[in-house]
RNA sequence: GGGGGCGUGGUGAAGUCUGGAGUUCACGCCGGCCUGUCAAGCCGGAGGUCGCGGGUUCAAAUCCCGUCGUCCCCGCCA
C-alpha cells in the first residue's frame, strides 16, 4: 500500500522493525497535548497509531486539531515500559515523528468522529462523508464490499455470467408506483426505472445465457420504511434447464458466502422450509422470525359445539379459534387490555387474553362462558404452565393467525441480531385475497402456477411455484419457477384477468420471444440491503446504503431532488403545473 | 392518506407533565498550564430566535392551535 505521499498504513508499523523510517498520512483522530510531549493518533482507513511528537522540534504540531488530514515522517519504535495500550492493534508501538505536513485542516466538525456520541440522522446523513469516517460506519462499508465480493465469487464460481440491465426501460403499470425519466428525443414519452430486471432475465435466458447474475439497482417509488428505499439493490439470478431446488441451493450459496464473510464467528446457516400454509399457520406470517418457539396453536376443536358465542359463532362460519402462549409477561390488567386494543388496531373483531392459575384455572373476563372441559383443553393445549398469558382469538383462519402473529412478533421478538435464523417460505398461493372479497395476484405474472388447471377451477387454494427466503423475521427475497411455454402463459394472463389486447399490447414482445424455444427457468433476487443490515447488526438500512434518502425522499447532502431550469423543461417538453409554481411563489 | 415519538448553544441530553430570569450536565470550540498520554488532566472563556407561525397568560422552552423537518408504525411495496 506504499505510494509517493506515504510509505506505509497504520497498522502495517505493527510489523516493522525498530528504527524503520515511515511516513505515514492519515486525519488526528485526536491529539493530547501535554506541554513538553504531544501525542497524535493518526487514523488511515488500516487503522490508528500513536505518533510521538517533540513540541520543541517541531512546533507547528500544536496546531493540529481534531480531523486535519497530515503526513508524519518519523521512527518506528517499541512503547516504553507500561505505556503500551491493549485497546489498540497498534498499540505495543508507536511513532517518533521527525516531520509533520498538513496536508489539509479541517473546519471545527458538526459532530464527533468516533462511536461514542449518538450523532442525530440528518445530521450525519447532511454530512456523510464525516460519518463515513466514525469506526461503525467505516466497518459497515468494509462488511458491505466484503459480502458483494463472496456474493460475485459464489456466483462466479458456480458458472453464473454477471450481466447489466439497462435502467432506463418502459413503464408498466403492475406492482409498485415506477420513477419515471422523460426523454428529450421523444417529447412527452417516459423511461421508468427498473423495479426489477425481471423480464431482461428472462429474455437472458431466452437467449441461452443459462445462468445470469447482477447487483441489480432497482426503484420503487413507495412511501419509505426502516427497510425500503426508493432506490435499493438486489442480488438478481436467474437461470435456465433447473428448478426450484437448484435455485435455492444457488442462493444459499451466495448467502452462505456473505454470512461468512461478514460474520466469520457464525456458524454455517441451516435453510429449514416451510411451505406457506404452515408459515401462517404455526407463525402467523408469511416471514416468520423463527429465532423463538411461541408458535400458534389451533384450539378449533377444544371449543366444537361451544356455549360462548363468541367462539362458537366463528366456527359456525367455517373460522378457527387460534392461540398462543405468550410465557409469563407479568402484564397488570392494563396491560392485558393493551393487547387487545393493539388486536384490534390489527383488524380484529376482538382478543381474549388468560393467565393460566394454579390448579388448572384461568383468570379471564371469558372463563365465565367456558365450561371447564374448554379451560382443560386451552391448559393442556397451550402447555400453560402458572402465570402464563395465553392469548385467543377466533375468526378466520388466514386474519385471525396473522393477527396472532403480529402480536408473537410483538411479545416475543428477540432484541439484537447475533442470531441468524434463516428460512425458505415455498409454495405461496397464486391469488390473494382482496380487502372486498376479490382476488388479485400474488406475485408477478410469469410466474409459474402448479397447475394453469387448478388455478382455473380453485383459485383460492391454486400455488404458484414461488418462494421467498426469510431471515429473523425479515422477507430477504423471493423468487419462482418462470413460464417458459407461451400458451401457459397466454392462459395465466387470461385467468389474471389481462385480456389478450391488453396481453398483446403490454407484453406482446414479450410473449413473441417466448415463442422461440424458451427453455424452462427461474430465478431469484436477494434483497441485499436488507440482508446487510442484519448482518451487521444495523436497525436501518440506511446505516448499509453509503448514501440513503430521508424518509421524504430526500438527500440531506446533496439537496436532491432539485428544481430545474425552465430550460431543462423546455426541452423535456414539460411544464410544472400552475398551482405547484404558485406554491413555489408563496415559500 | 392515517396514527404516534422527537425538535433546547456546533453535538448529545436534562428541563416541558405541574408556566415564573436561557438554567444544568457531558463532548466539541477559543485561551492558558502541564514530558508518557491514549475518552489525558487542571484553570479560564465564548457560544442559544428553546424548529417556525399564531393563540392563552401579568408571564410560555413549558399550555393550546397550525405548520415544517425527522424517525417509527398502518396503508402502499405485482
Amino acid at each position: 500500500m506504499a505510494g509517493t505521499v506515504r510509505t506505509h498504513r497504520a497498522l502495517d508499523v505493527v510489523d516493522l522493525s525498530e528504527g524503520t523510517e515511515v511516513t505515514l498520512a492519515g486525519w488526528v483522530a485526536r491529539s493530547r497535548d501535554m506541554g513538553g510531549i504531544l501525542f497524535v493518533d493518526l487514523r488511515d482507513a488500516s487503522g490508528v497509531i500513536q505518533v510521538v511528537v517533540d513540541p520543541s522540534e517541531l512546533p507547528e504540531a500544536e496546531q493540529l486539531r481534531m480531523e486535519y488530514c497530515v503526513a508524519v515522517t518519523g521512527t518506528v519504535r517499541p512503547r516504553p515500559g507500561g505505556t503500551s495500550n491493549p485497546d489498540l492493534a497498534t498499540g505495543d508501538v508507536e511513532v517518533g515523528a521527525t516531520g509533520l505536513e498538513v496536508l489539509s485542516p479541517s473546519d471545527p466538525l458538526p459532530f464527533m468522529v468516533d462511536d461514542r456520541h449518538d450523532v442525530d440522522e440528518l445530521t450525519r446523513l447532511e454530512y456523510r462523508y464525516l460519518d463515513f469516517r466514525r469506526p461503525d460506519m467505516a466497518a459497515r462499508l468494509r462488511a458491505r464490499a466484503a459480502a458483494t465480493n463472496a456474493m460475485r465469487q459464489a456466483m462466479a464460481s458456480l458458472g453464473f455470467l454477471e450481466i447489466e440491465t439497462p435502467t432506463l426501460i418502459a413503464s408498466t403499470p403492475e406492482g409498485a408506483r415506477d420513477m419515471l425519466v422523460p426523454s428529450r428525443l421523444r417529447q412527452g414519452s417516459f423511461y421508468a426505472l427498473p423495479q426489477s430486471p425481471q423480464i431482461f432475465k428472462q429474455l437472458l435466458m431466452v437467449g441461452g445465457v443459462e445462468r445470469y447474475f447482477q447487483f441489480a439497482r432497482c426503484y420503487r417509488d413507495e412511501d419509505f420504511r426502516s427497510d425500503r428505499q426508493l432506490e435499493f439493490t438486489q442480488l438478481d439470478l436467474e437461470g435456465a434447464f433447473w428448478d426450484e431446488e437448484d435455485v435455492r441451493s444457488a442462493v444459499e450459496a451466495s448467502i452462505v458466502a456473505a454470512t461468512a464473510a461478514v460474520r466469520p464467528e457464525a456458524s454455517a446457516p441451516g435453510f429449514p422450509t416451510l411451505t406457506w400454509r404452515e408459515a401462517i399457520d404455526r407463525y402467523g406470517t408469511d416471514k416468520p422470525d423463527v429465532r423463538f418457539d411461541m408458535e400458534l396453536t389451533d384450539l378449533s376443536e377444544v371449543f366444537e359445539g361451544t356455549e360462548f358465542r363468541g367462539f362458537g359463532g366463528a366456527l359456525a362460519e367455517g373460522g378457527v379459534v387460534k392461540g398462543m402462549n405468550a410465557g409469563a409477561l407479568g402484564l397488570s390488567r392494563s396491560g392485558l387490555d393493551g393487547l387487545v386494543e393493539r388486536a384490534k388496531e390489527l383488524g380484529a373483531a376482538g382478543l381474549a387474553w388468560a393467565v393460566a392459575e394454579d390448579g388448572g384455572s384461568l383468570r379471564s373476563p371469558i372463563a365465565k362462558f367456558l365450561s371447564e372441559a374448554e379451560v382443560a383443553g386451552v391448559v393442556e393445549s397451550l402447555s400453560a404452565e402458572t402465570d402464563d398469558v395465553l392469548l385467543l382469538i377466533a375468526g378466520p383462519w388466514r386474519s385471525s393467525s396473522e393477527i396472532l402473529g403480529q402480536l408473537r412478533v410483538d411479545l416475543g421478538k428477540p432484541k439484537g441480531h447475533d442470531e441468524l435464523a434463516y428460512l425458505w417460505v415455498v409454495d405461496f398461493p397464486v391469488f390473494e385475497e382482496t380487502d372486498d372479497g376479490g382476488l388479485a395476484p400474488a406475485h408477478h405474472p410469469f410466474t409459474a402456477p402448479h397447475s394453469v388447471e387448478e388455478m382455473r377451477t380453485d383459485p383460492v387454494n391454486a400455488l404458484s411455484r414461488a418462494y421467498d427466503l426469510v431471515l429473523n423475521g425479515t422477507e430477504l427475497g423471493s423468487g419462482s419457477v418462470r413460464i417458459h411455454d407461451p400458451a401457459v402463459q397466454a392462459q395465466v394472463f387470461e385467468t389474471l384477468g389481462i385480456s389478450d389486447d391488453e396481453a398483446e399490447r403490454r407484453f406482446g414482445w414479450f410473449l413473441r420471444a417466448l415463442r422461440y424455444g424458451t427453455p424452462p427457468h427461474a430465478g431469484f433476487a436477494v434483497g441485499f440491503d436488507r440482508l446487510m443490515a442484519i448482518l451487521v447488526g444495523a436497525s436501518s438500512i440506511r446505516d448499509v446504503i453509503p448514501f440513503p434518502k430521508t424518509q421524504r425522499g430526500v438527500d440531506p447532502l446533496t439537496g436532491s431532488p432539485s428544481r430545474v431550469e425552465e430550460a431543462q423543461l423546455e426541452e423535456l417538453g414539460l411544464d410544472v403545473r400552475p398551482e405547484i409554481k404558485a406554491a413555489w411563489e408563496a415559500d
